[in-house]
RNA sequence: GGAGGCGUCGCCUAGUCCGGUCUAUGGCGCCGCACUGCUAAUGCGGUUUGGGUCUUAACACCCAUCGCGAGUUCAAAUCUCGCCGCCUCCGCCA
């Protein structure tokens, strides 16, 4: 969530920001209404309990000077004082009950509005929806395979002659977007994890290994029950979710705790397993390991002072392009637009990498900064000084599996379908120059 | 999965049996002040978090918060029920 006090103080800000993003813009008027109404109820509770609490106050001493009650009529006296108290407190005491549970009702109302309400934009944004990116740079420049006299392959019919990609036998398993990962394909992933994680440790980040299942808190506070929820998968008999990203774990382990600033910037690399429903996606990406299910993911996670949010995101972005770099892949920078944030963002960058056989650049990496909207959420703040408050979360993929061996096999592929090792990750595969097809006795 | 124990405002801890001056004790740590060549020691004061009122701000005050939720009661850290987590033992297991 936002800071409750725009609401009250400048909620034209949050109403511009929800325009941009080509969301409700009237559940801000219903969200101020419900606030208002929220702190009139809670404020009526205030008052009642403490006037409970004070007549409470007196009851107490009375009933010890009742048993040490010298005499009759002192007793007496005091007996009467005490039940009159008692009749009074009796009454009050329904009053207090009903304006509770009226308050618990008016912060549900406003509770619930707040969790419509996205993230606030960074206002250097486009503006606009998924095709209104902005390019800010391109890198690299695509091979001509025309001129090198050779047709390419795609990613899958490279892997197949390779047999380091068999999607057959997942969807025979598993269903349709399931893969197996085999032989050098496997060895790949395990190269590109290590080399990820190496860049990861040298660039100050602290390797983590996370769950993937999460509470239904872990996953609300990281703003992926809203639009996204239909792409996340729920286990029912547990009341728990399979996370997308480990960005869910990584942002969830610091929820309900003080930091102290002077500690920050904090930065976790997490590897996970991510799991997705794609739902809506039917026939898109259907060949290959482009869109599926299941797919492990090294994932860069910041917890930072608000103040040094943006340049830590233009740190990620480098980051992010340090590694495909490393890996020699053409590629793109682009500007997300607002209608393409997702809730949390306030501003994010994709890099997209060549894909030979499509003709176009394709997402591999997003690095989102979500300012203090998680950590508001997750209850995550820090200590400044005397001061207490949110901080803010940044996320950027280093290496998401797939897509980083999809952009590998067709860009350093050669005429007999063998693939040339790009030379940083070399170290990573025994000193291997060049992926080629197993000896066919090894083949199932 | 079964049995038992435990969960208190950074850490440790008193309080829970038997409800009311608990407005939660003490120690450690930390912060401020005093004293002192410096440090240390000592003394005094402060030190959960969230919401609200007032407000330039500070201060002050009110409410909530003793793992979470519900209940009983005029009143709950304390009694009852449910849940969660941790520890020990048993069972199962990579």
């Amino acid at each position: 969530m936002i800071d409750p006090a725009i609401l009250r103080t400048d909620p034209d800000r949050i109403r511009e920001s929800q325009r941009r993003r080509g969301e409700s813009v009237e559940v801000v008027d219903e969200l101020i209404a419900a606030d208002a109404a929220k702190r009139a109820a809670q404020q009526h509770f205030d008052e009642l309990r403490n006037q409970q609490k004070v007549l409470g106050r007196q009851i107490g001493p009375l009933q010890g000077a009742l048993k040490k009650a010298a005499d009759d009529t002192s007793r007496a006296r005091a007996q009467a004082e005490v039940e009159a108290l008692m009749a009074q407190a009796s009454t009050l005491a329904d009053d207090v009950k009903a304006a509770d549970a009226a308050a618990i009702e008016a912060a549900a109302l406003a509770d619930g509005l707040w969790l419509r309400i996205s993230n606030l934009v960074n206002l250097d944004s486009p503006v606009g929806g998924e095709a209104d990116f902005v390019v800010l740079e391109e890198v690299g420049t695509p091979r001509d395979f025309a001129a090198e006299g050779f047709e390419p392959r795609d990613h899958l019919d490279i892997g197949e002659l390779l047999d380091a990609i068999d999607t057959v036998r997942g969807a025979k398993v598993s269903g349709s977007r399931f893969f197996y990962l085999k032989g050098i394909g496997a060895q790949l992933e395990f190269a590109l994890l290590n080399l990820a994680m190496q860049q990861a440790s040298a660039n100050g980040f602290i390797p983590m290994i996370t769950p993937a299942i999460v509470l239904p808190s872990a996953m609300e506070g990281t703003g992926f029950l809203g639009q996204a929820a239909e792409n996340v998968y729920r286990l029912d008999d547990d009341d728990l979710y399979l996370v997308g990203t480990s960005e869910v774990p990584l942002a969830a382990y610091h929820s309900d705790e003080i930091l102290d600033a002077a500690a920050l910037p904090i930065r976790y690399a997490g590897w996970s397993s991510c799991f997705r429903r794609e739902a809506g996606s039917y026939g898109k990406d259907t060949r290959g390991i482009i869109r599926v299910h299941q797919f492990d993911k090294v994932e860069m996670f910041v917890f930072t002072t608000p103040d040094a949010a943006e340049a830590e995101h233009a740190r990620l972005l480098r980051w992010e392009r340090d590694f495909v770099e490393a890996l020699e892949l053409p590629y793109r920078v682009i500007d997300v637009a607002t209608g393409d944030l997702g809730s949390s963002a306030a501003r994010k960058f994709d890099i997209e990498a060549w894909i030979p056989t499509q003709g176009a650049y394709r997402e591999i990496t997003s690095t989102s900064n979500t300012t203090e909207f998680q950590a508001r959420r997750l209850r995550i703040r820090m200590r400044d000084g005397d001061r207490v408050q949110p901080l803010a979360t940044l996320n950027g993929t280093l290496c998401a599996m797939p897509r980083i061996i999809v952009a590998i096999l067709e860009n350093h592929q050669q005429p007999d379908g063998s693939v040339v090792v790009p030379q940083a990750l070399r170290p990573f595969l025994g000193g291997r120059a060049v992926l080629t097809a197993p000896e066919p006795a090894t083949r199932a």
